[in-house]
DNA sequence: AACCTAAGTCACCATCCGGTGACAGGAGGG
DNA sequence: CCCTCCTGTCACCGGATGGTGACTTAGGTT
C-alpha cells in the first residue's frame, strides 16, 4: 500500500490477466480495477483514462510471443535444405506460439473487432515484427525472385490466424476437426504441400 | 400499426439494418426494438428474448451469400480446364462475394467472437455449403485424390475471411495493402500459385 | 510536533443494458 | 351493446458501465 508505482504494475497486471482470462471485451476500467484491487480512481490518477492504460499496458508489455525467437529458431536449424523448409519452420512456429498463447490470440481478434488503443499498438507491433519475418524468408529464399512471398505469407499466415481463433468457439471448419490434434495436422500437411509445390518446384 | 405480422417483419428487418450498420455488437433488445420504431416489449411478446430473435432472424434471413450461385457458376466455367481453375474460380468467387457483403463479414466476426443463437446457426449454414463446395471442388479435381483438398481449401479460404475481415479495420498486414485493389491483386496471384503448384504439378 | 502533499477510500452521478408489470385502446364476437 | 382479447404504450426494476468530487490517512519535510 502507500506505493505509487507498485500500484500502477499492479493495475497493468490486471490487464494483461483479465486479457488471458476473458478476453479483451472484459477490459473495463471498473473489472480492471476490480482485478487489481485497487480502487478504479487511480486508474484515472495514473492513466489518464482508459485508453492511456491501454497504451501503457501495449508499449510496455511482453504479452506478443517474440517473432525474433521464431526467426533465430528458423535459422538454426541444419543447412542446407530445401528452399521450402525456412518458410514451414516459421509457419510451423507461428502456429506453436499463438495456439500456446491466449493472450496473443485475444489481441489478434481484438484487433479484427474493433479499433482502439490497444489494437492499434500490437498491430504496429506486430506489422514490424511481421516485415522482419517476411524479410529473413525472402532472403533465405533464393530462387524464390519470381514468386511473391510476401503476399503467400500473408495468406498462409492469415489463414492459420483465422484457423487458431476460430478453434477458440468451434469445433469445425469446413469439415476439418480444428479442435483436435489430427485436424491441425492435416492443415500442416496441406500447408506443407503448398508450400512445397511453389518453392521447390524446380526439384 | 395494430398489425402484429407488420411488427414482426420490422423487428426481423431492424436486425439486418443494424447487422450492417452497426456491427453484431450493436445488436440488442433496445437497439432493435429504437431500430424499428417499435417498444421493445413487443420484442419479448413475439420472439420470447433475444436468443430467440436471433434465431428467427437466422434461420429466415437471406443475409448470406448463396454458396450454391457459386458452385453453379464455377462449374459453368468452359471445361475442360486445368484441374486448378475450379479451384481458383471458387476461391477468387468467395472473394467477391463476402467483400461485398458486410452482413456477412459480420456474421463470420460474430462466429470469431463470441457463441450465441446468431453464430450458431450461420455457423451451422456456412458449414453446410462449405462441406458442398469442398465435395465439388474434390469431385472435380481428378488428379488431386493425393492430396487433402478439404484442408487446403479451409486454410486458403480462412486466409482470405481472415484478411477480408481485418482489411475492415486496418490497411496492412504482413505489409500487404488490404485496403486497395493492387494488394488484393497481390493475394489473388499468390494463391494462384500456391494451389497451381500443388494441383498441376504433373503438368 | 506541526504540516503538507500524495495515496487511497467512498459515495455519487448519468447512462445504458436486458427484462417485467400495469395499463390504454381498438377490433371483433357474443 | 357489452365484453373480451390482442396490440401497443409507458413507467419502472436491478445491475452494470465510465467517470467525478470530496474525503481520510499515511509519509516525509521543516
Amino acid at each position: 500500500m502507500r506505493d505509487k508505482e507498485e500500484t500502477r504494475s499492479k493495475i497493468l497486471e490486471a490487464v494483461g490477466k483479465i486479457l488471458e482470462e476473458e478476453g479483451f471485451q472484459g477490459i473495463g476500467v471498473n473489472s480492471v480495477s476490480r482485478k487489481a484491487g485497487v480502487d478504479k480512481v487511480l486508474i484515472y490518477r495514473y492513466f489518464g483514462d482508459l485508453p492511456g492504460l491501454l497504451r501503457e499496458f501495449a508499449s510496455s508489455g511482453d504479452y506478443w510471443p517474440s517473432m525474433h525467437g521464431l526467426i533465430e529458431n528458423a535459422e538454426r536449424t541444419p543447412l542446407p535444405p530445401e528452399s521450402s523448409d525456412l518458410a514451414l519452420a516459421l509457419l510451423k512456429g507461428y502456429i506453436r506460439e499463438i495456439r500456446n498463447s491466449p493472450s496473443a490470440q485475444e489481441l489478434l481478434l481484438g484487433e479484427l473487432v474493433s479499433r482502439n488503443e490497444l489494437s492499434e499498438v500490437s498491430a504496429m507491433k506486430r506489422e514490424r515484427q511481421g516485415a522482419d519475418l517476411i524479410e529473413a524468408l525472402v532472403s533465405a529464399a533464393p530462387d524464390a525472385g519470381k514468386v511473391d512471398v510476401a503476399a503467400m505469407g500473408a495468406l498462409l499466415s492469415a489463414g492459420l490466424t483465422f484457423l487458431m481463433l476460430r478453434a477458440r468457439n468451434s469445433d469445425a471448419y469446413l469439415g476439418i476437426d480444428i479442435s483436435s490434434e489430427e485436424g491441425w495436422e492435416r492443415i500442416e500437411r496441406a500447408m506443407e504441400e503448398l508450400v512445397k509445390g511453389v518453392l521447390d518446384n524446380g526439384q
